[in-house]
DNA sequence: CAAGTTACCGAAAGCGCTTTCGGGAAGAGG
DNA sequence: CCTCTTCCCGAAAGCGCTTTCGGTAACTTG
């Protein structure tokens, strides 16, 4: 491949003139420049990315850390589509993303730490947890970063409008002729959860029904048993809502699964709506309604709030709330009267 | 963060020994290896990986060539489930991912001359399309490499037992009382796809039963609508299969589709096995039977194979095939008399 | 106690590239 | 014809690290 050296000596030029030319220097006339792009391709000449980042402190990298609740990594249903989104705009830009293992060499590292050996040039974050001391660590840093789904003060963040998101649910559910309207709930130690369970309560409130006890049930890390599991708790109750709005849509399956387990049937006797809108819901029985979260555009915003910030070398602090919108399926009826 | 001269000065010593007692060289005293140690961490001290790429030739990287017919990148169901559990092998290794975009700050390049370019230290290909040429240019370069889903006497390759998958679908087919047996088929230009027709003929074969007219079907690249629309063409026959085993769960759920919207039930009028196991065919209706591939499995006799190169330092040309299993679940009934 | 080991450390070159700064040649202006 | 610009080009330093090779001090050994 040769390096910029044998370039040099091929073409008769110094190695400052070859530098030069193939970074587009004004001071380089057009004919030697041509000379030497046309000797670069003869002999595939790269430029070694290390060496460019060593003198220019900047490595076209970005690092990506990826982490939810259930260890599933890239097969999160709804995380791998934002994933998906944000290497296609970033990709645009020039950049690779580099998935750092915590491992450097069987010396374990923190996430900043292999982020700044690896001297990336900004951060993504997909993380659920809050609390994730690694996540505070990062954002407590000084590299250009943005948090996906997570809101904070210091650093950017882009996420689904989950408050009007809630409201759509229950004001969809009640527009149907629903009024015991039940929630389970992500989470509240993560921030979509909370922000359902608060859109939940306010339109609850809006509308003037009164959240009867036991509706709104904790379902913890948004899987599929859980889901279930806080249905069937539901189920045991005196009495049963006629509907439930389900902070995630896996959760949404598990739910519906408990519910034909009793006996009981979607939409007819209890209808149920998700929230996310992954690819799955469209295949199961009955088609689930939802709330369509656009992982496109939340990939796309949290690039251009990354990009931003690393072309401006400086931390920006800006918030980027992206509108969802009611997915009407087969899940959902009008309340039997 | 600080370099190593800043350590050396601060620990008086030269920088050859800070970084020998930071290499874990035997020249060097316990006592001053630990003086070094402990200053390093109290600057919290990180090499540059760049720096050590440029004077070790060793990257820490491996390039990720991800890429299949249907553009999903990693929402692809089945995909990502391999990335994933390669991941984590090499994480343990202490190697990190690359996603090389092919845009080299809008030069567009190709993967090769990118991973040449980010100096990686191996590459995994996850690509359906043996003809890709991008492809073909990384498996005549001399970086180590491991290609997945796919055959090549050039570099190593695993994938699963295909013909063997398709034989185990055929035969349980056949025990249940099957004998007018189609298969919707994946293009013959993927390996995976050809492979699975040749074991669904060797197992008719074996089982003396003929193939009828109409019954072998290319779907073409594994989508749900390809699947839907190729099981309408078997609908339109005059004397229609009792069962069909599909080269794909996503085609297979397809495939329900279009059984269900002809008033047909399955599995009581057709049987349909799948083939893969991707999660989210246990909770459309009926849950599907199908060929479980095993991509954890997969995923680390990716890496292991990669990792052998590595550090031998040259190119090997393993093949792994792995083992494939049936999953039975609802979607398979015994033959209507 | 002289000679031969062994243990520990450092100078310096090199990895492949960028960028500042200065200098020579050619052209412009009087 | 002389001075002042403008246009090109190159020497050299520097980015942060590894590694070879040699040298000194301390330690054995007979």
């Amino acid at each position: 491949m040769g390096t910029i050296y044998d370039l040099a000596k091929k073409t008769g030029f110094s190695i400052t003139t070859v530098s030069k030319a193939l970074n587009n220097y004004k001071d380089v006339s057009d004919k030697t420049r041509a000379k030497i792009l046309q000797a670069a391709a003869e002999m595939d000449y790269l430029p070694n990315a290390h060496a460019q980042s060593l003198s220019t402190k900047k490595s076209w990298a970005i690092g990506v850390m990826f982490s939810e609740a259930n260890e599933v990594g890239m097969k999160h249903p709804f995380f791998n589509g934002i994933i998906e989104s944000f290497r296609h705009a970033t990709e645009e830009q020039g950049y690779d993303l580099i998935f750092a293992s915590r491992n450097l060499r069987n010396r374990d590292m923190s996430y900043l730490e292999h982020f700044k050996h690896r001297a990336v040039d900004g951060i993504v974050v997909i993380c659920s947890d809050r609390m994730d001391e690694q996540v505070q660590e990062l954002m407590r840093s000084d590299i250009p970063i943005v948090v996906v789904d997570m809101d904070s003060a210091n650093c950017s963040v882009v996420y689904s409008d989950n408050i009007e998101g809630a409201r759509l649910a229950v004001n969809y559910l009640h527009e149907l002729g629903h009024r015991k309207i039940a929630h389970i709930a992500g989470d509240e130690t993560i921030d979509a959860g909370a922000a359902r369970i608060k859109g939940y309560e306010l339109a609850m409130q809006e509308l003037n029904l009164p959240i009867q006890p036991g509706y709104l049930v904790n379902a913890g890390f948004f899987s599929v048993d859980e889901g279930k599991q806080a249905m069937e708790r539901l189920l045991e109750l005196d009495d049963q809502p006629t509907a439930v709005f389900v902070a995630g849509d896996q959760m949404a399956i598990g739910v519906i699964e408990a519910i034909h387990e009793h006996g009981l049937h979607v939409p007819n006797d209890i209808s149920v709506i998700g929230y996310d809108d992954i690819e799955m819901i469209q295949y199961i029985t009955p088609k689930l309604t939802t709330i369509r979260q656009d992982t496109d555009e939340i990939g796309e915003a949290a690039a251009e709030l990354l990009l931003e910030q690393m072309t401006a070398k400086e931390r920006l602090t800006e918030r980027r709330i992206i509108p969802v919108r009611l997915v009407e399926r087969a899940s959902c009826a009008p309340v039997k009267q």
